[in-house]
DNA sequence: TAGATTGTTAATCGATTAACAATC
DNA sequence: TAGATTGTTAATCGATTAACAATC
């Protein structure tokens, strides 16, 4: 059913589509077309058909979309229709924020553990699950069967734990390490650079700050 | 100095040229060129070249970029010459991460001030920072010059809050709440969408998956 | 001077938009 | 049937890569 080449593009987008729906949903809305949805999240109709008819084709011609089954596709292609058990590296607020977040489980993410290498932290929990000692990394991951590894511990020890993930068969990595992780073929990861984002928003505002001083032409 | 149309996707390489022109500098290195460069990124000399002459002509024939002069140059295009004020709206688990995070403040992002609407955190501190209720963020921005707001509250919160944000003159929005937002032309806002980086996340191990199971074929 | 490497133009590739025939 | 709207092909636009003359 998934075909291969679909561009990150494309699979960037079909999470908006999936909250778009999600809302449209909500308001009990039953049907949209493309040019309607394409009025609300501001961008074409065209490429909102040629998005979706990467995957199949889910509308009808003269009717448009059904949102819930559109909603329930996208959610599907987004691997979205099984569960995933993820564990979290570092408790610091990052790693507790993102532990604490019940709107993963929601989505089928399954919190199994988290660990740091602070022994003040050792037996505290998170979300009713203990901080262990991030020495029992690998033990853990030999008992338990964990899909993704969050990083939440600076760039020196998101290195050091790498091998120990690879090496038990981790399959996908969230990164919110400040480095680029490298790892076998086959192992995914997704990168937040909390960093990167804020530089960009200091450069717009620079940017638009310029505009106004120089050339007054928008 | 700054042109108009440099495009997003070129913006958003400068913070990892940043990040690997630092890691350089660190080690002593003096100079480098577009191909060493990009052997250690992993993209193209080209592409670097181009990136970067889009600001100025930064390098010189025969002998590749100064790794210090270039990195005080991109850093100045991202705006990070200056300080930036900034307030966080909610101090729930990942408002509290952001505060705390002192590499911000070694790029010049200020942290000035962090609300809520919950009293049982008022007067709690955030990296010696007091939560303040809600209530008095208009007139906080109105004694405070602030120029970004950090939103860390549930989608309904954020819509709230945005008028009197814009209404203050607040430069820019980092937004983590799981809406888009509706400003005014000028206000610049970068978006952080946690859950649809985790679903991308997602999609590339269902994706994988499904390749190792019928094509076989990589 | 010869070698190296940039800055920049030209070629290619991919992604977005437009158009329209198919069809519900 | 007529109207609406998809699925899909073709046209356009933009971004990446290749090539090379300029020059340190």
């Amino acid at each position: 059913m998934q075909d291969k080449g679909i561009s990150s593009a494309v699979v960037g987008r079909l999470p908006r589509y999936l909250r778009y729906l999600g809302d449209l949903k909500e308001k009990g809305i039953e049907r949209v077309s493309s040019q309607e949805l394409s009025r609300l999240m501001n961008v074409t109709a065209s490429q909102i058909r040629q998005d979706l008819n990467n995957f199949g084709g889910f509308g009808q011609q003269g009717y448009g979309y059904n949102v819930d089954y559109l909603y329930k596709e996208i959610g599907k292609i987004l691997g979205l229709d099984r569960e995933y058990d993820f564990i979290i590296i570092g408790a610091g607020n990052l790693g507790r924020a993102l532990g604490g977040y019940l709107n993963f489980e929601r989505r089928g993410f399954i919190f199994r553990g988290i660990f740091d290498k602070n022994p003040e932290l050792f037996g505290t929990e998170v979300r009713g699950v203990k901080i262990s000692p991030i020495s029992e990394l690998d033990s853990f991951l030999k008992k338990n069967n964990i899909d993704i590894a969050v990083l939440t511990i600076p760039k020196t020890g998101a290195l050091e734990v790498i091998d120990t993930l690879v090496d038990n068969g981790i399959k996908a990595i969230w990164n919110f390490a400040h480095v680029d992780l490298d790892v076998p073929e086959g192992v995914q990861v997704e990168n937040v650079h909390l960093s990167d984002s804020l530089m960009k928003l200091s450069y717009n505002i620079s940017r638009y700050a310029d505009d106004n001083k120089n050339g007054d032409k928008d």
